[in-house]
DNA sequence: TCCACTCTTTGAATCGTTTCATTGTTACGA
DNA sequence: TCGTAACAATGAAACGATTCAAAGAGTGGA
């Protein structure tokens, strides 16, 4: 047995017209009983699968959507591809997943593949500045929708989580249990995602006239370089320490934590509370477990894919821009001060 | 611009034969220079796509592989995908990724989606018992290659890591460097990784006839258990402390490392030496950073493609099992003991 | 000028499915 | 008995690329 059975074969079997197996497949409620039974003991016979490319061809376009990611091993993208999954399986279409590893040319080549494939639509989070080909794209009939980037609502939809809001809710935190001698600590501030959730503190800070901000910039965004930032506060006088510390991301966060506590003498969160931000698997089993901001990834995913579904819907021109809200998690890294006048 | 160019198209607005614009793309070199300029212009003006689906439909076969992980989010599989995708681009294929979540029926799911697409094999870290639906694929001309998973050699070729040698490979590392108290920390031994990993350990202590080796029963195999395991031993006195510590995984060894600093009193190295498994990004920052044993992921990956080829080559009836071995990656955690006589 | 040969180009047939206009069948009321 | 629905089943056409036998064009030698 070489080549897999096709539908004719099927209907030889099952003495019938190629069309009517090809209802029993897709329209059940025309074809009698008697004559379902039998080409369905055919297909189970002969062990028929359909042929998705033959199928694709009639259809002039797959059944599938196109899924490109910065990073698969990143926690914050495996949430939203599952959570796309689960979404376009419900409405029958599977998902082809590209990791494009922040790479322009990787990227390009997904977009190739998969414009070959003829997806019914694409959802990225793009590289570089790749509006052209998407244009291109769209003119072919494959619209996108741009994930974990905010989009022009005029020329795309797209998903994306508000991190302005999200360092403001982190900020918010600190002072609502006390702290008022705040600290951010953060790589460049040339990272969009970095620079708005300091700007998010910042306007919180200023909520509080008795509270102070500072900007401690940190040499990338890993542990390292948090325990680095660590290092330094941990050498500073007791006054001049800040009581609340704000970290762009938990990696950062859970560096500086390894360096107050190993001191011995400053107690997290009694003499400094900390918080990180992506609520990523680690921040639970840190030696303080770790207060962070969560990004709602499920709801990214699966709107995602809504947003997809209304550009395909034919007489549909318009684009919508979703912007989340991110979620504190409260854990015990910002649990009560030693001695203050909390709110 | 509605439906997109197609082969015909080309021809007409180049004025040639659709079957010339196929040698174009596919033999350029039977077409003359003036011929496939013409050709090329006309693609690129239309901006003519090849349409996968007809040519699948016209080959009997896709261009893809199926790949089928237990756990995206697992780094161990990440590492896989990316090398598996990496060594299918080389040879011309593109990787479909299902992700079963230890889920059988998701699993049969993604098995029925690839063999709709007539993907050309299969790779697939299997959850349950799917041998039957593997034997069946093959009748239908498409192999699979069992990834992580050591496979009858007569039945179906595998790839897989062999948990003993690096369990033996940790534990002679710390007899190396003078330990002889050791003590592994490890979930329930029916989970066949820990039990094989135990085994290499007790092999290697056999082989010192001072050395001891000590089992603790974890309750799974998650930071939060490794740190109860941990605060069992800080309760020991001095004396009955073990002088290294192998964990089945790097999480639980992570817990284990936060008990035993904890307190203040016990300093790894020095005091006890601590290797993890699986080398996960963490080890690297930890507190101290973490010895551990690497897999061969990219190997692992790669290996599965190569074999995958050799089952497509038609007039090769054999199967291969392929059993890498780990790799020790040393750091901090074990290095130099107090006052021993090291080998 | 004609033949033989090579190099290009042609276009019908093919893959497996879906669609849909057409034909066949059955049942029922007039 | 006939006409008419309603329902089932039919099978040719279409989707778009590849293949391949055949025709055409060009070249050089006799």
């Amino acid at each position: 047995m070489n080549r897999s059975a096709s539908i004719k074969d099927v209907a030889n079997h099952a003495s019938v017209a190629v069309g009517t197996v090809s209802n029993v497949l897709n329209y059940p409620d025309r074809v009698s009983q008697r004559t379902k039974e039998r080409v369905l003991r055919a297909i189970d016979e002969l062990g028929f699968v359909r042929n998705d490319a033959a199928r694709q061809l009639r259809a002039g376009h797959s059944r599938t959507i196109g899924l490109i990611v910065l990073d698969v091993g990143n926690p914050f993208f495996t949430s939203v591809v599952r959570a796309a999954e689960d979404a376009a399986a419900l409405q029958g279409s599977a998902v082809l997943l590209g990791d494009s590893g922040h790479n322009a040319s990787r990227e390009s080549n997904y977009i190739d593949l998969f414009q070959e494939q003829r997806v019914q639509g694409l959802l990225i989070s793009p590289v570089g500045d790749v509006t052209e080909r998407l244009d291109l794209l769209r003119e072919r009939g494959i619209p996108t929708v741009l994930v974990d980037r905010l989009a022009d609502e005029n020329k795309y939809s797209s998903v994306s989580v508000d991190d302005d809001a999200g360092g403001y809710l982190a900020a918010r935190h600190l002072l609502d249990t006390g702290r008022r001698r705040l600290a951010f600590v953060g790589g460049p501030t040339t990272i969009r995602q970095v620079a708005d959730r300091l700007q998010g503190a910042q306007r919180a800070v200023k909520e509080e006239p008795d509270a102070t901000l500072e900007v401690l910039d940190s040499a990338g965004q890993t542990v390292l370089a948090g325990r680095g930032v660590g290092n330094l506060l941990v050498e500073r006088g007791r006054g001049e320490l800040p009581d609340g510390i704000f970290c762009a991301n938990d990696l950062l966060a859970l560096g500086v934590m390894q360096s107050l506590t190993m001191t011995h003498t400053l107690r997290i969160p009694e003499d400094i509370a900390l918080i990180g931000y992506d609520d990523i698997d680690f921040a639970v089993s840190a030696v303080v477990p770790l207060s962070s901001i969560r990004q709602p990834t499920e709801a990214l995913g699966r709107t995602a894919i809504e947003l997809l579904a209304e550009e395909l819907e034919s007489n549909n021109p318009g684009h919508r821009a979703v912007i989340f809200t991110p979620e504190l998690v409260v854990r015990q890294s910002t649990g009560p001060a030693r001695s203050t006048s909390a709110g």
